[in-house]
DNA sequence: TTCCTTCCTGAACACTGTTCAGGTTAGTAT
DNA sequence: ATACTAACCTGAACAGTGTTCAGGAAGGAA
């Protein structure tokens, strides 16, 4: 917008929005230099290539997470958690995509995992880790599918009648913390 | 290999190869018409682009997964189910990475889920869909987090220690059909 | 021999991420 | 006010990508 200069932080903005319009396959470093006014090599300046990038724009997403107040029960804390996990890349256009992708390439969103395994309250921290790290690849997954259907949908594809949200998110949760607190009874 | 005229399969197949060859980031279709020494635009006659091949590669890797023998109890069969869908995914290179990709577009890799699917032999057919999407996610997700970092380790960077497989999968697993056995017993 | 389907060539188009030598701007220190 | 320095950007290029399209060659059938 501005023809000032621009600090990294205003690339990492203007990642964020041009994100949100356009989505992930159009997000070019061509497309972004022009919404700031500026040449593509100038943001080789701030990042030293898109991944780099990508992986702030992937912290950004999962920071979004809102903080949730403790339930009753850990279970329901994990719950929460995982939620407002879904929440956060249900946030931005393509959230799931990016964060993925990110995250199997080991350059960030560490965040999320970290905060799953914190809010399962079971002594096996092991047995937690591999709980936390089996809901993180299920909200993942959910979601970057529930968000490839937004577009094709919005795309004017046959629009599938199942549009009732995504309860399988929640069942599919309720089911690892349910086999969690089955076995630790054990 | 052969200088003769190709047919579909064999455009498959190469594909196939040059994946486990060079992996998907360089599975290009340049590199693919050269290993068939042809022209790239040739390739567009069988396909009608790289995602169509794309999807009939994953194709091939989820088919690829060996039928599993009727266990004792349904969730060990489920089970079997879910660690020869893995295996499947380890067989080719960056396999789940392809996998997810194209389910995500919708362009195929069903397969994988119904199989998944009608081992779950819970009477509530919702229930099992959703846990069977579960398992799925989980599977696709620890893959291609492992196959990450085999990519990684390859390339020499540093070794963490804990090489010793991946109990985290077996452990998601059984977290979710303990939920759900557990479940239809209330 | 004609015809038709199958498969391929060669050249181009419109992109992509990235590099690099050099220029401009702003702020600080002398 | 002058000199210096760090921050930021330009402009042009490189090497690569998926994809299109008019046309040519090969092989079998009528």
């Amino acid at each position: 917008m501005n023809a000032s200069r621009h600090s990294k932080t205003d690339v990492l903005q203007a990642a964020l929005n041009l994100l949100d319009e356009v989505g992930l396959p159009d997000l070019t470093m061509r497309r972004l230099a022009a919404t700031l006014d500026v040449q593509p090599s100038a943001l080789y300046w701030h990042y030293p290539n898109k991944q780099t990038l990508l992986a702030e724009v992937s912290n950004t997403i999962v920071n979004f997470a809102k903080p949730v107040s403790a339930g009753k029960t850990w279970q329901e804390t994990a719950t929460s958690e995982a939620l407002a996990l879904r929440d956060a890349l249900l946030a931005f256009r393509d959230g799931a995509e990016v964060v993925s992708s990110t995250l199997a390439l080991g350059l960030g969103a560490d965040h999320a995992l970290e905060r799953l395994e914190n809010s399962i309250a079971v002594a096996d921290r092991e047995l937690a880790h591999a709980a936390a790290e089996s809901i993180l690849f299920l909200v993942l997954g959910q979601v970057w599918h529930e968000q490839q259907r937004m577009q094709a949908n919005s795309l004017g594809v046959v629009d599938n009648l199942n549009l009732a949200g995504t309860p399988n998110l929640e069942i599919g949760i309720q089911l690892i913390l349910g086999g969690l607190s089955e076995k630790i009874d054990a």
